[in-house]
This record gives structure tokens, sequence and C-alpha cells, in this order.
RNA sequence: GGGCGGUUAGCUCAGUUGGUUAGAGCGCCUGCCUUACAAGCAGGAGGUCGCAGGUUCGAGCCCUGCACUGCCCA
């Protein structure tokens, strides 16, 4: 019965069918009871509301790539999704959801607000997991966590309180980052500055009891309605003798004292500086050091408040223009220049960002970074690219501290209380009945949620059931690797570093794998709202999951970022094609071969497989040496590159082997064999045939999981056998090691490459056949080629092939040489053009003679031979004098062809 | 202002502790629909490794300076 296997490879036909094999035979549920090492690792958790954007797609391929492959070599393996309640995007969505429909949140009410929240995500919550199920990641779909469920909720109130009680958060008034958009404070990570063209505005401020004018200079001019002095630097001539006088605040008529002090830049715009405390983060350090008033101007939406006289009610900017205006009109305003300044701007809503003085919870960092730099610094967390590393010091060793609370509803509430009738703050697990000091029942809690960041940097032990001592928490942490975009290493790693440390006294995880990011084609960032961002899930149905994962894998370089194009898909496509026409061929055969009597159970049944490679007449065929030699070389580079996140490496070497060698020589060489009249040299031809292509099958399987278990279906398996991903991986066997195999098989490849070379040359007709000499003076090199004769004369397009130990005789047609042999097509002269050979032979010839004299000046001098180690000597005594043989060749060949 | 990178073929990028004439994919050129695959096959062209010094027997790789460029932090 001949099988139906389509001509080109259709992911679509086949990748929803594993998908859904995958989950619903729930073949990646860990257990912790299982033997073997332990590979475990959690997901970075996407917006619950979210979907797969290519960021995710590079982040979980090379996720589950570590994870397949893990799993396959026998180790007891998790990989555990979830999502996050990401707080400030989610709210985001919402609130602009119900403006649409005419709702201000507001006037919904806090309890109303979380509902509609509730509601959102059921709608458009699972997303990510259908589709992460969609692209068959082997992830444990039972342990599945979400941040803001009740069993997380628990755990961040059991880190806040005992934080609280360690004296590592405290609540105070500070200067903060305020978004007006958000209405929300923010920490200073989400704040991104963006250095813009602006101005700097001088203004005369006149001094009290005088007709002189103090000039300031400003980038925000409206703050000056909130100026509580003007500050000079304390040495500076032009201005000391006024320390200790007033100004008078244009506009406000409001004396200021004039101040001396330090912090002044005496270069910066006329070296006079007006203090606003309340809405500039050095000011309000000023304002402290002198006892000045803070008088806040604004409202939490960016317009100007009761304190801002005339201007009340304003929008900030439209305050901003008001003000310049009238002091222009009053004479005021010296002078307008440009200035660039780096402006804070809301990470989500891209406002600009507002300094403001406010009350909010914080975390003390600097008590927590400590023992995080010196877990790095030891190498109990490793950081890959380790270039990251510095960046990761710099930041911590920097570092201030984490404002916690957010103005947001939809979140993990802050378990403070306030007595309203003593003022006791209660922070507590559970809702307190009434006050510890006064015993006052009139207790409120805090409104504000903790940053989504706070219960992220718990994630590693909080999916695993910590603060229990859980049988997951004891086998899976700390988990083995974190694998994420360099984008987050403050926001998240380095924060789950300390809490991990600090909570757990362990590590979360032993190393960090840090990738890129994905950018267009044109090298930009990919956007939202330019419409530039890719949608993983439409290209992984133009191109096959297979393909996106292998392209990604492939271009995942550390320290550079991934720039996606059309071309780089349609290559990886291709191999997957590549591939499954692979299989396509071994199958059409044995269909053939099976109406000889022999089932596919006794070529390539499992026990079959594992006795390979086997001989015929007590040899094993060279190619068969050679494709395994080649076979354990290429699982070792895949072991070596995926042991250190060299996932291009890993890709492109089994890219190399299956095309390349796999499918260009060793399915080239066999086509004859398999169908050969010696029905036993046909079977070990056929069984040498399958135990490749299934170990390659497995060597490929984490980095295209669909097609591989697709045609590792098509193969005889063990009885009970479910799945590819848990078979084991192709092991680097020391007996499949063979050098020889490798060398004489190299050299039947040289020689067909040699003979197609001067065919092409030659611009012979592709189906002519022609003979061929072989002239080499070495025995064991004519040995081998006449050993493979039939081979060589049917790849390399030839009649037949006179192997002989004498000189060519020099004629007409087309030769090659190297070192070790000549090669002659012996052809009617007038199809070779002797000006073409000629020039092609003299550019070699020059290359060859630079070579040549390198080594010579090298090798004669005598600092090289006492310094340089004895093996690299040997070497290049040996390549120059294989140089210089073939010098000597194309000398004499160009001699002849010039001659005749 | 402080920190971390990058500059290698037309494009996107590899290049282990310094050691033969620097590699891949795509693109390009030539020829082939050879019954696994034109998403393919065979052959080929293409690089003074950003610039200038230095160390070394030997530098794409190490050091110094410069130019251009990207990112992070303030």
């Amino acid at each position: 019965m001949p099988r139906e296997i389509a001509k080109a490879y259709e992911p679509k036909q086949i990748e929803p069918r594993w998908a859904e094999f995958w989950v619903k035979e729930a073949l990646f549920t860990a257990n912790p009871q299982a033997p073997g090492p332990v590979f475990s690792i959690v997901i970075p958790p996407p917006n619950v509301t979210g979907m797969l954007h290519i960021g995710h797609m590079l982040d979980h391929t090379v996720i589950d790539i570590l994870t397949r492959w893990h799993r396959m070599r026998g180790y007891n393996t998790l990989y555990l999704p979830g999502t996050d309640h990401a707080g400030i995007s989610t709210q985001r969505v919402v609130v602009r959801q119900l403006t649409h429909q005419g709702i201000h949140y507001r006037d919904l009410g806090r309890e109303e607000f979380i509902k509609r929240v509730g509601q959102w995500k059921e709608e458009s919550g699972g997303t990510i997991q259908k589709q992460m199920k969609q692209i068959g990641e082997s992830c444990d779909w039972s342990r599945e966590k979400f941040t803001l469920s009740p069993e997380l909720s628990r755990v961040v109130r059991e880190v806040f309180v005992r934080l609280y009680e360690d004296k590592l958060i405290y609540r105070d008034k500070r200067m903060v980052n305020w978004c007006p958009g958000c209405r929300t404070v923010l920490s200073d990570l989400e704040v991104i500055h963006e250095e813009k063209q602006g101005h700097l505005w001088y203004i005369k401020y006149p001094v009290a009891g005088s007709r002189e004018f103090l000039i300031v200079a400003t980038t925000r001019p409206e703050t000056m309605l909130g100026d509580t002095a003007v500050a000079v630097h304390p040495e500076d001539e032009r201005y000391n003798r006024l320390i200790g006088k007033n100004v008078l605040l244009p506009l406000m008529n409001r004396e200021i004292p004039v101040i001396g002090d330090e912090m002044v830049d005496r270069e910066f715009g006329t070296g006079a500086v007006k203090i606003t405390p309340a809405h500039d983060p050095n000011d309000f350090e000023a304002g402290k050091r002198h006892k000045l008033p803070q008088i806040d101007v604004m409202t939490d939406d960016a317009h100007m408040n009761e304190n801002a006289g005339a201007y009340a009610g304003l929008e900030r900017f439209a305050a901003r223009k008001k003000i310049v205006e009238d002091l222009q009109a009053q004479g005021l305003l010296e002078k307008i220049t440009d200035h660039i300044n780096a402006i804070g701007h809301c990470e989500r809503s891209r406002t600009i960002v507002e300094p403001r003085v406010s009350t909010q919870w914080f975390c003390s960092m600097k008590p927590l970074a400590e023992p995080a730099i010196a877990a790095v610094e030891r190498g109990d967390v490793q950081i890959i690219p380790d270039n990251r590393r510095e960046e990761y010091f710099n930041w911590m060793r920097n570092i201030r501290d984490w404002t916690l609370s957010r103005q947001l509803w939809w979140g993990h509430r802050i378990p403070a209380w306030y007595c309203q009738d003593c003022s006791e703050i209660i922070v507590a697990r559970k809702e307190p009945a009434k006050c510890p000091k006064c015993s006052s029942t009139r207790l409120e809690q805090d409104p504000d949620v903790l940053d989504t960041w706070f219960s992220s940097a718990l994630w590693p032990f909080s999916t695993l059931g910590w603060p229990e001592n859980t049988p997951d928490f004891q086998k899976y942490y700390p988990t083995s690797v974190l694998i994420t975009a360099y984008d987050i290493l403050f926001f998240w790693v380095a924060r789950m570093i300390m809490m991990g440390l600090h909570f757990t006294r362990q590590v979360p995880f032993r190393a960090v794998y840090l990738h890129s990011l994905v950018r267009t084609a044109s090298g930009e960032k990919m956007s939202k709202s330019k419409g530039t961002g890719l949608d993983p899930v439409a290209l992984n149905e133009q191109y096959g999951t297979d393909a996106m994962r292998f392209c990604l894998a492939s271009m995942a370089a550390p320290g550079t970022d991934i720039v996606l194009s059309d071309d780089r898909l349609l290559g990886a496509r291709s191999f997957a094609n590549k591939i499954w026409n692979a299989a396509r061929f071994l199958f059409m055969n044995l269909d053939k071969f099976e109406q000889r009597g022999t089932s596919l159970e006794e070529l390539a049944g499992p026990e079959v497989r594992a006795q390979a490679p086997y001989a015929f007449a007590g040899q094993v065929p060279l190619v068969d040496r050679w494709l395994f030699a080649r076979l354990v070389g290429t699982v070792e580079t895949v072991n070596a590159a995926l042991a250190e996140y060299r996932f291009h490496e890993a890709a492109q070497s089994v890219y190399q082997f299956f095309w390349g060698d796999f499918c260009d020589w060793y399915i080239e060489w066999v086509k004859p064999e398999l169908q050969h009249a010696d029905r036993a040299r046909a079977i070990v031809a056929w069984k040498n045939l399958f135990a490749g292509f299934d170990a390659a099958l497995r060597l490929l399987h984490p980095l295209m999981p669909f097609l591989t278990e697709e045609l590792w279906h098509q193969l005889p398996q063990k009885a009970g056998a479910k799945s590819i991903a848990l078979d084991q991986y192709p092991e680097a066997r020391a007996a499949w090691k063979n050098e020889q195999g490798l060398r004489e098989y190299g050299l039947v490849q040289e020689v067909i490459q040699g003979l197609r070379t001067v065919r092409a040359e030659m611009k012979l007709d592709p189906k002519k056949k022609v003979a061929a000499e072989f002239s080499s003076a070495d025995a064991d090199v004519r040995g081998i080629v006449e050993a493979n004769r039939e081979g060589i004369v049917r790849l390399g397009l030839l009649t037949e092939l006179r192997v002989t130990a004498e000189k060519l005789r020099e004629g007409s047609g087309g030769m090659r040489s190297t070192a070790q042999f000549d090669l002659q097509i012996p052809y009617p002269a007038e199809t070779t053009d002797a000006g073409t050979e000629i020039a092609r032979l003299k550019k070699e010839m020059e290359g060859l003679q630079k070579a040549i004299a390198s080594k010579e000046n090298q090798l004669g001098n005598e600092t090289f031979r006492s310094r340089a180690p004895q093996n690299i000597i040997h070497q290049m005594e040996q390549a120059l004098a294989g140089q210089r043989i073939e010098l000597q060749k194309m000398t004499d060949r160009l001699k002849q062809l010039r001659d005749s």
C-alpha cells in the first residue's frame, strides 16, 4: 500500500494536530517524585489580557528549545506557564473602553470597575494561553499561575508584611514621578527620558527694595508660581551680596529669599536658579536644606490649582504659554534661548511626567541589593551574555528606593490600614478588626495598589508554593535558568534576585539568559502604535511554526538584536520542506522495496535502529562510517552550543548536517544501494539510512517540534512510546567517531567536486557523460578512489574513470589538481576556453604564492621556530609542502596551456 | 555627564584561549524542471575585517587614540 505524502511541506496540515495532542495527552506534566537531574524554568508571565507578539515568540522559542532538550536528555523537567495582571496597562485599556462608552471610570466606583476589568479579562484573557498551545510550547498547564489569583495574592501580602516588619518597606512624603495621564505615581524605571529641543526662558525677578533685577533661567516657567526662593552659588561674586535679601516673584507678587547653595551650577543660564521645592527633585532637596515651604501649584491631572493665582484651572502647557506672554507684557522676560533637555515620559501613556511631592510606600533597596550584587559576583547567578553583568552592577550599586504604591484599582491592594482616630498605621496579613493602639474600629485600608513588578519579583518562588515548603518548591527551586529580554533586566530580573535571596535565602535561578529584541526588516524597534509589529501567529500560519522557531533560533546570537525578514523566514521554511522531502523520498522508495518482502519494522524498528551502523560483507560501508561520524560531531556541537545558550550555533550545525551531509551527500550516495539487486546489501543500506534519519529527527526536535513529531510517528516505535518529545536525545557515541571515515569520504567528495568543477568550466552538457582520468602517487589515495569508483562515476557523471599512478598525459580538455591528486577530462579542445582557464590559474597562483611566501617567511624565522608551539610549526610545514606541490602543478599546467 | 556595546562579503550576521589562503544564510552570476524537493540541484564571483598607531615570531581577535553608531542610567 503506497504511502501518500504531499509533495510540499504543509505545516497547516500537521501542526494543529500535534498541538492538540501534546495538551490532551498532558505529556509535559511535571512530577517532583520522578528521577533524574532537575531542569526547571518559569515563564516570564505575559499580560493576562495580551496577545502573543514576536518578542514572546522568541522568548518562548528559546525556553521551549531548552526545555525539550533537557527533557529528552532525561531531566526531570518543569516549564511553568502563567500570566501577569499587568496593572497599569490593563487598567488603561479598560478605562479607555469605558470612555468610549461615555463612562468615566471613577464614576463607577472601585468595586464596579474591578468587576469590569474582570469581565475584560474573561473576554480577552486566555488568548495567550491558546496561542502558546497553538505553537506547541511544552509547558505544564496543570501548574499554570496568575499573579492576581488568591493564591499568589496571599504571597504578596505575606511578603509585604515581612518587609514592613524588617523595616524595608516604609511610607514617606517625597518627590516622586507623577503621571498626570494615568494619575498615579511611577517608579524611576517607568519614566523614559527623551532628549528634546526646548527653550530656556530668562526671567527678571525684581530685587526687593532696589531697581535691580536678578535674572533666572528656567526650562519650565509654569513652575515659577510655586517658587519659594532663588538660589545662587555662595562663591559667585556676581550675586553673593544678594544672599539674604528678597526678590519679588513676578506674577505672584510674593517676596521670596535669595539663598546661597553649592548645588548651583554657575555655568548654567545666568548662574541664578529659581527654587520650586514642590516641583523639582533638586529643589526639593534644596528646600529641605533651607527649610523652604513647598507650594504645590498643580492638580493630579496637571492643571494649575488654587495656589496658582490667576492661572488656576489652566492646563500646565497652556499656563506656560500664558505666563510667558504675561511676563513679556510686563517686561520681565529678558530673552528666550534654545535648549535641549531630557524630558521624562510615562512608559505606558507617554505623558510627560511631573515631579511632585507625595506620600507613598517605598521599598529600601540598598540592603536588598547588596546580597544580590554579591550573588552575581560569586557566580551563584550567571548572567549571559556576560557583558550585561556590568550593566547589572552599575544599576545595583546606584540603586534608589522603589516607589511601590500606585494610584490604581487593578492590582494587589496595599495591606495597610489607617486608624481614623489615632492615625496608627496597621500593616497586616488579614484585615484587622480594630486598632491595636486605640481599639478604634474606624479603620480604612490604603486605597492604592502595588506596582505590578512587586508581584513579578516573587514569581519564581510564589509559583512553586512558597512560603509553604511544597514538594514543587523543594524539587524545582531554585529554577535552572531565567530567559527573558535584556530590556527588563532592572524591572524584573534584578528585583527577583533581591527578593529571592531575601525570602528564600537562595537565588531564584542559577542563570539568566538575556536575549535580544526583534526588530523590523528595516531595523526599527517594532511598535504596536506604528503598526510595525509582526504578528507571530500570522507568520506561523504563513511559514509554519517550526520555520519560525528555527529562524529565530538561528538568529539568536547573543549581543545583537534580531532583524527578522521574509528572506530569513523563507530560508527556514525551505529547510522544513527539505526535511519533509527527504522523508518523502525515504518512504516512496520504501514502498518499492517493501514489494520485495521486507517490512518497515525490519528495517527501522526501534531495536533495529539502536544497533546501527550495520556492516555488509564484514564492513560498515564508508559512507555510513562517514555519516555517523558527522552525526556524532553534530551531536557534540549541538549539545555544547545549547549548554552555553548559543542557539544560532546549534541551529546552524543541525542545518548543515541535515541538508549538507544527510541530503546532499548521503542520500545521493545511497540511492542505488536502496534498490540493490543484492537484497542483503540493500537491507544494510536501509537500516543505516533509517537509523541516521531517526537520529537526525531527534536531534532536530527541540528546534522543530511539529515536523519531527509527525515524521517520528511514521517510523515504528517502542510499544507505548507516545512522542518524540519523550524519546531520547541522540548521544555522542564514541563508537560512531571515525576519523578515517571522515578523511576517506572527504577525499571522495573532493574528487567528485573536482570533476563537477572541471565539467562546469568545460561547459559540458550536464547530461553528457564523459570518461575521466585520475592520478595519484599515493597508493592509499588510489585505493580509496578505486573502492568508491561506482559512486564517483555516478555523481561525477562519468562513463568511466581510469585510475593511475602515472602522471597524466598533458593533453586537451579540463584538468584539476590538488596536492594529493590530479583529475583530467580528456575531451575535444574546442569546448574549453584557454584564456579563461589561464586567468583563473593565474589568480589562484597569486593567492597561493602569497600564502607560501608568508609561511616560508615564518618558518625561516628563528624566533618563530623557538617560540611557536610544535603542532603549529608542524601544521604549517605540512601545509607548505602541499601548497608547493599545488603551485608546481599549476605552473606546469599554465605553461602547457600557453604552449598549446 | 556616567556606563555597556557595535563597526567583518551587496544585505543580515558567525568567527572558541592570538596560529594554514576569514565563514554561513540570503542576494548576485552561469548551467540544469536529473521522478524526494525549482521552497530544488550543480558550479562560480564577491572581503586590504571602520581608521591610525602599538604589543607579538604571528593580530579580525590583545593595548592606545580617533571616527561613526546603538543601547542603558542620570
